[in-house]
RNA sequence: GGGUCGUUAGCUCAGCCGGUAGAGCAGCUGACUUUUAAUCAGUAGGUCGUAGGUUCGAACCCUACACGACCCA
């Protein structure tokens, strides 16, 4: 045995050793019930109730043991929840092979049912066995795992001593479930778009980059799914989604990690407004099957997602909440002076980003309950279709909840020549060494010129949906293994059982 | 990128004005047949994030770095 190994891990080895001879290495446990089954089953029996001629065989992580010389209770804890053991002296010959139990070993135990003088359901184990050794302690069995930091980088302990936090992902499978099936009955079909890209386009933001070595050249991890489900509806298919992760080589904070999920969706044939009332439906039968009503806590903040939903038109709000502005939203000139006397600190940012500046600190923080914002300016939606009857803005809306962007959507460009413009101006910005700039997709643009029918899009922050239902403030508490530094210097770890 | 705070036993945390390290849980030994944060008695366990510096003496003061949390850009 090595030197290095923890008093605790010591102890474990030893009563691995102990038990090895006496159960054989398990590699199947049919089990007859999950704890939470055997819980209903039996709810509301009378206390000393005993069901002797039941057995059952349950498997589950032993999470606390209370010894009390021959008679002994324990957690187990399996997938549907806990349930409580007993072992009696009376009962099975085993009790003593308990002294070498641990914490955190995965048993499997066949037993029946009983309930205990309090009223507590629980097993009465004749026989169990070890499945697996755990090598090393629980967390605190009653703080649990506190420290933010093991806790994403050992989400399985996470896991294992958090219900919430398991609830939360399971919510979100839930919801990302409700989503498919809802699109699916729409008649969408799901397909898979190309992740390693030549070029990154669809959003404006810094991709990251790898290498392909048998091509001997650079491709780009996606940045947004959209381009490629176009060329799918220049193929002819008419309804299409994707659900996917998208990578973005940005900063780490509560609301962005550098790889997360996007739900984009396209719809031949109709334009924003019916995506908008798509995106109505859909959230508000998100959440109505995920509460039973319409109304979503959020932070203490009750939303109401019945539609229909506030509606605000995006240079109304601006000229409405930016204090003092007079000019005309549209006149990059003005809003030039405007920012500069008002806001010096935004000297560095481009022209065009200004609109976007203004409207993030003064309109974003009014939108609380689920607003639509309505037709934004053409300069900020290069891929998206010039309004068909005003003039400088594009058919886009985007929808904001507690002041976060939950979803945006246009009626997409179509005009091949238009999207050539487009992207020649954002090609110009780039040029201007904004990075987050289009790149130009002569690809995509070929693909365009064969003709996209008239369509509406979507594009849906899934991170950012689930922290709303799941109410989190922190997009690390809805990913399960959010993006974090590598730990610092030489870990050798705790137990030296990687290493040889 | 800037600022603030944090990092002490496997986990959760104390540690005063700088005087040489503490508790609870977990572990180990023992008692205990209705406990459920079991209880009781005993016991072991520490590169105090890392590297420097100041000092007779540093977990504590200073500097740099690493990782994390929060705030700002």
């Amino acid at each position: 045995m090595p030197d290095d190994l923890s008093e605790q891990t010591r102890a474990r080895l030893a009563n691995l050793a102990r038990l090895q001879g006496r159960f054989p290495s398990a590699y199947s446990y049919p089990r007859s019930h999950k704890a939470s089954e055997l819980l209903q089953l039996h709810a509301g029996a009378p206390a000393g109730t005993r069901w002797p001629e039941e057995l059952v065989r349950l498997a589950g992580r032993l999470m606390t043991i209370r010894r009390m010389g021959g008679l002994s209770f324990a957690d187990l804890q399996d997938g549907s929840g806990r349930i409580q053991l007993c072992f009696s002296k009376q009962e099975t010959a085993q009790v003593s092979d308990l002294e070498a139990a641990d914490l955190g070993d995965l048993i499997g135990v066949r037993g029946y049912p009983f309930v205990t003088r309090t009223g507590q359901l629980s097993l009465m184990v004749l026989e169990w066995t070890l499945l697996v050794k755990s090598l090393h302690p629980l967390p605190d069995k009653f703080h649990g795992l506190v420290d933010p930091e093991l806790r994403f980088r050992r989400r399985y302990l996470d896991l294992m001593v958090h219900p919430e936090v398991r609830r939360t992902f399971e919510l979100r499978s839930a919801a990302l479930r409700f989503i498919r099936r809802f699109l699916d009955g729409l008649g969408f079909m799901e397909v898979e778009g190309p992740t390693l890209q030549s070029v990154a386009g669809g959003a404006e933001a810094r991709p990251f980059m790898t290498h392909h070595h048998a091509l001997s050249r650079d491709y780009y991890l996606r940045i947004a799914l959209e381009l490629h489900l176009k060329r799918l509806l220049v193929g002819g298919f008419e309804k299409v989604y994707e659900i996917g992760r998208v990578y973005r080589n940005e900063g780490i904070d509560l609301t962005h990690n550098p790889e997360f999920t996007m739900l984009e969706l396209y719809w031949a044939y109709v334009d924003y407004q019916a995506i908008l009332e798509l995106v109505e439906q859909m959230l508000g039968d998100l959440v109505r099957a995920l509460t039973g009503s319409s109304q979503l806590v959020y932070q203490g903040t009750t939303l109401e997602f019945r539609a229909p939903f506030a509606r605000l038109d995006y240079l109304q709000a601006l000229r409405e909440h930016v204090p003092g502005l007079e000019t005309d939203p549209l006149d990059l000139g003005g809003l030039r002076a405007y920012c500069d006397a008002r806001h010096p600190e935004w000297q560095v940012v481009p022209d065009y980003k200004l609109l976007d500046k203004l409207f993030s600190r003064y309109v974003e923080p009014t939108l609380i309950q689920p607003t639509f914002v309505m037709d934004h300016p053409l300069a900020i939606s290069p891929l998206a279709r010039p309004h068909r009857s005003r003039e400088g803005v594009a058919e886009r809306f985007e929808l904001y909840t507690h002041s976060a962007e939950l979803a945006n959507a246009f009626s997409e460009l179509n005009d091949a020549q238009d999207q050539r413009a487009r992207f020649a101006a954002q090609v110009a910005r780039r040029a201007s060494g904004d990075e987050e700039a289009h790149q130009q997709d002569e690809d995509f643009l070929l693909a365009l010129e064969y003709g996209m029918p008239p369509a509406g899009g979507l594009g849906v922050g899934i991170d950012r949906l689930i922290m709303l239902l799941t109410d989190q403030v922190s997009i690390k508490e809805v990913l399960l293994f959010p993006l974090l530094r590598p730990e610092s210097g030489d870990r050798s770890d705790e137990s030296g059982l990687n290493r040889s």
